[in-house]
DNA sequence: TTGAGAAGTGAACAAGTGTTTACCAAGATG
DNA sequence: CATCTTGGTAAACACTTGTTCACTTCTCAA
């Protein structure tokens, strides 16, 4: 590393045991945590991690991003409150830093559920439990979404809100290309990838707290979310158009 | 009321020129203004739904009720902090009072679509039509139901969620009775019901922001909001039950 | 090697917060 | 009539909050 080196060539004197000595110590002082070994813009964004990291863990306490204070986090992560502002102008900025941070890893879900639907087609099952397992695996992102999504902070919301759009937009491209779903009108493809969409959003916090909203006597979230795309996708199969307003359903 | 008779009992003592008085008097009490002629208990109600009503204000500029404060409350109502402690001992009981509060709007909400359903059965439209009209005139109530079944009291989150459920029970029961959907096994009427509340529940904060969410090359969230319901309910008619995991969707 | 720049410090600031206490005026009650 | 009850008051409490400022280190590059 480079600092291990300026130490050894600064107390590298000629004489060969002190050479001995500062190597050893450079060496030493190279696995000290990272704290001493990281070069400067390494250990800026490891803070600004920390920052990001720190609130969504005062978050899953129960609070709201909200409600989380700027000095409750730097105290999380162990920075003088001053600090703070080295990194974030503001709150709703960490906040939005949050939003991109946390879309990103839901990308990475919707990656994961896509590259199955290639290998076998039309799975709903498959694709709900891998989806389930990510959602599992990164909670607290998650939390953050499910809860935010109609949260306090409107500089949060809205970025959410245009990220869920994203979703949807997607979705819609991906649903208009389906040979199954060709008898649907454009606006009708909107619709429909919103309606997935939200179910999916609202469903969120039953994946993420299985205990504290399922009934013993009931499906599981996983299987209840399956089944309700069913739903919709049957739905979406027998749709007739403009005239099924008046079906009579 | 109660006040002006007991102003007239009070004082009328057999003779008529003061009874007449007194009933004038007693008539002009009820017309003072509430400040001066409400008897304590009614007094003490007002004070209380104006602390209700105040909180739901002070939520309408965008931030959460876990970030409205009690000093907050009792200033926009007009009273001195320690007064609030007569009505509640916490802001989460005024959180679990307004959660009652506006659930019992809601439940007025779905009488009357039910009412309408009863006429002309199965018009979504209708349904729909009448629905958002409500969440409209009652704004706010709608509001804090759609900001806070997510948000950062917890105790308030959990009052919501027992409410969302009632309200799924509820409709699984209607669905249920319906002959159209006489197919559907016992755990598919709760899905179902599931589904459909959690969506309208979704759709609130677009139906009460309208111009917020809503783009406008798109059909309006009402109009959303009834074509989702028809996807799901003609998905509910088509369902084969287990069978329909494996049918490629 | 020196000097600029930046991450982090520590103290101070004016607000705002929830809660408690003694007190008052006025409605309720006997 | 007097007495108790109670909704509301005023002031004080011990905190916490966001933001500022001058400061110390220590990096990195010239």
């Amino acid at each position: 590393m480079q600092l291990s080196q300026q130490l050894f060539t600064k107390y590298s004197t000629g004489c060969p045991k002190v050479a001995a000595f500062c190597y050893i110590a450079a060496q030493l002082h190279d696995y000290l945590g990272y704290m001493t070994l990281l070069i400067r813009a390494e250990k800026k964004q490891q803070t600004r991690q920390a920052l990001l990291d720190a609130a969504l863990t005062l978050m899953a306490d129960g609070q709201g991003f909200s409600a989380v204070s700027l000095r409750e986090v730097t105290r999380q992560v162990g920075i003088v409150p001053a600090a703070f502002y080295r990194h974030f102008p503001d709150m709703d900025a960490l906040g939005l830093a949050l939003v991109e941070q946390v879309s990103s890893t839901f990308r990475e879900a919707i990656r994961l559920v896509r590259r199955n639907e290639l290998e076998q087609y039309g799975a709903i099952h498959a694709s709900v439990r891998i989806f389930a397992e990510y959602v599992v695996a990164y909670r607290q992102h998650f939390l953050f979404l499910a809860r935010e999504q109609y949260g306090g902070s409107a500089a949060v919301r809205q970025a959410i809100n245009a990220m869920q759009r994203d979703f949807i937009t997607d979705l819609e491209a991906d649903l208009a290309l389906s040979p199954r779903l060709s008898h649907l009108g454009p606006e009708d493809y909107e619709v429909l990838a919103s309606l997935v969409v939200k179910t999916v959003f609202t469903t969120l916090p039953e994946l993420i707290n299985p205990h504290e909203s399922h009934q013993p006597d009931s499906r599981s979230p996983a299987h209840q979310l399956e089944d309700k795309l069913r739903f919709i996708l049957i739905g979406a199969k027998h749709w007739r158009g403009i005239k099924a307003r008046t079906d009579g359903d």
